[in-house]
DNA sequence: TTGTACGCGTTATCAG
DNA sequence: CTGATAACGCGTACAA
């Protein structure tokens, strides 16, 4: 019969040895004699024992936790990166937790109290509430929690705090997507981004302006700050009917697929062709984005190559992350060209001037 | 300046107290004077101490650490179960760990061993692997993991197995499905639904047979083994490929949205029209649901209450849970009628007649 | 190769 | 109300 409260204690002393030698055994220790590990490893066997990992953790000074801040699981950006993230921790042996806050909260001295109690290996800190310009005291909070743990972040540099992170080059990704627009002729586009002060909105709007000034096209903005798809669909409507009909773009970036899932919709409800009439070009390349009508043309953030990389980044970490950080690791957006955004024919032109692309 | 491993004997001896008494204030224990009280916090926010739950988790045999054990994070499916239940333990002062078990992964000896070590305070268990019917060594398996913490299923009931759990009413939702596509003048209904042999995927059999045979509706089975949009897709093609024209179903039920998303775009490339052509029904209620083109009639398996509900089974688990196995809660799956399914007009003459329905 | 004994950081028990 | 002290379960010097 098994006992759930068995020790190593317990173990030594039905094998005859002391706890010592089962501990070596546990861990495979080199000096233990073959016969000795056998005998240990038979009463293991027979009383079902598991090492308590807690105990080990205190001993070690390691819990092999990973904490991993995010603002919401359910967006498939999200998802892709925490997917890929506790890929990456399973393999080296250890397990992520998820700590909640939300898109519009910060992280406070409060919020990293709960990760410093739990003494965790190590963190993946993503979202906006890296990204704010005006979080005066993120850096100081972040401090505070480097001295326990290691960090990794998945977004921009935060100004006063070095550490590890991976971002994709949102400014250069959105300038080719203009590129792509202006290649098939439009001359007028506009970009539904957010009115969200956050670096990763301020990169694409950034990209976004800086291509259209250099190709000489008219530029539109109009802000959401929510991101969904009830409020893409929403703001295709408002964005329209915001300006006379003479001076509707003929393309429409959106800042992020969810956003443009929506937008697709509304321009279906004004009886608008995409891409005929308006052309769309989404950002995030989520699972939905290849079956959408008709499919998206995006730029790939690859989420999930994202997670790796920052998991593997702060599992590889030596602890010194906190005094040299490393080179931030850039991750180059691709393309990725479907029909949302116009013909065929110019696609094929444009795949074979331009080799960075991606066709899908 | 603060250290990073400060104790709660450092605490002590700066506060001229002992360990015993800081420990008393930290857990807000009430026979502790306001004085000695708010010395001893002084010196703890002056150091900026933080307790150590490892130590604390081990004398206290109480990790405050709940496990989450499914396949895919990144189906937006379980990503609204896992999002739920992380919500609902950290409302309880837990943290939430992912363990991500495969499709088609069984819930073996040593997969539990990783949950048993880390001294969990319970599982929540969901994902095919807890609904096979010839895994013959699961209710041994998870008999063992319920010697160290109570277990809680978002599955069908396991034979030999009892446990706390919550699952929706799937033959009945779908049969509603049935009904609803019968009313509007279906007479032949297809099913694209799955090669696997689990319950979540033979109770929508089920239910789609019943309600097929009930009403005198040709039905037409079609299984895929892996359950994706580019599935769908091509699984359309292929059901209607595999028919001669006059014996097309007028009406197709989907085993998911992500396929259903997929069976929409292959409808799109065939040149039909839906709901003209063919309707559509999916099932789960994803986000993107109601943006699909047409929006798709769905059934509301709602994973998020699924979620919210067994942890909040977990959390309040009195550990006897092993003992006596409370009902399972079973959750009715409402119908959300968009317009994948049909017309407008037909809707509303069923809302009239079913209250039992959701409009949305 | 094996055992002894201490420490990891907390809480709980029992005196005072 | 407060303080010693013994657990909690394991790893690891150090000694044998």
């Amino acid at each position: 019969m098994l006992d759930s409260r068995l020790t190593i204690i317990d173990i030594a002393r039905e094998a005859g040895v002391s706890s010592a030698t089962v501990s070596r055994v546990l861990s495979k220790h080199p000096n233990v004699s073959a016969l000795t590990a056998s005998r240990v490893r038979a009463v293991v066997d027979k009383y079902g024992y598991q090492p308590n990992s807690i105990a080990r953790g205190l001993q070690q000074r390691q819990s092999h936790v990973l904490g991993i801040i995010m603002p919401d699981i359910k967006h498939p950006y999200y998802a892709g990166i925490f997917s890929a993230a506790q890929r990456e921790a399973e393999g080296a042996g250890s397990v992520v937790q998820l700590y909640r806050l939300e898109y519009n909260g910060s992280v406070t001295e409060e919020f990293i109290r709960r990760l410093i109690e739990r003494r965790l290996d190590g963190t993946l800190l993503t979202g906006g509430f890296i990204e704010s310009p005006n979080a005066r005291e993120l850096p100081i909070v972040l401090d505070r929690l480097r001295q326990y743990m290691p960090i990794v972040t998945i977004g921009p540099e935060i100004p006063g705090f070095e550490c590890a992170r991976v971002w994709p080059d949102l400014p250069n990704g959105v300038r080719r997507a203009v590129d792509l627009l202006a290649e098939l002729g439009h001359k007028r586009i506009a970009f539904i981004g957010a009115t969200t002060d956050t670096r990763s909105v301020g990169e694409r709007e950034q990209g976004f302006r800086e291509g259209c000034e250099r190709l000489g096209i008219e530029a539109i903005l109009y802000n959401e700050s929510i991101h969904n798809p009830a409020k893409g669909e929403e703001s295709a409507v408002r964005l329209l009917d915001g300006l006379p009909r003479n001076r509707w773009p003929t393309a429409v970036m959106v800042i992020n697929d969810l956003m443009a899932l929506g937008v697709l919709k509304g321009l279906r409800t004004l009886g608008l062709t995409v891409p005929d009439d308006m052309a769309v070009v989404g950002c995030d390349n989520q699972f939905f984005s290849a079956f959408t009508d008709p499919p998206l043309t995006t730029l790939n953030l690859n989420a999930e190559e994202l997670g790796r990389l920052a998991m593997r980044q702060l599992i590889g970490g030596t602890g010194d992350l906190s005094v040299n950080a490393p080179e931030p690791i850039v991750v180059d957006p691709g393309l990725i060209i479907r029909e949302s955004c116009g013909t065929r024919r110019r696609m094929a032109q444009m795949l074979a001037a331009e080799p960075a692309l991606e066709a899908v």
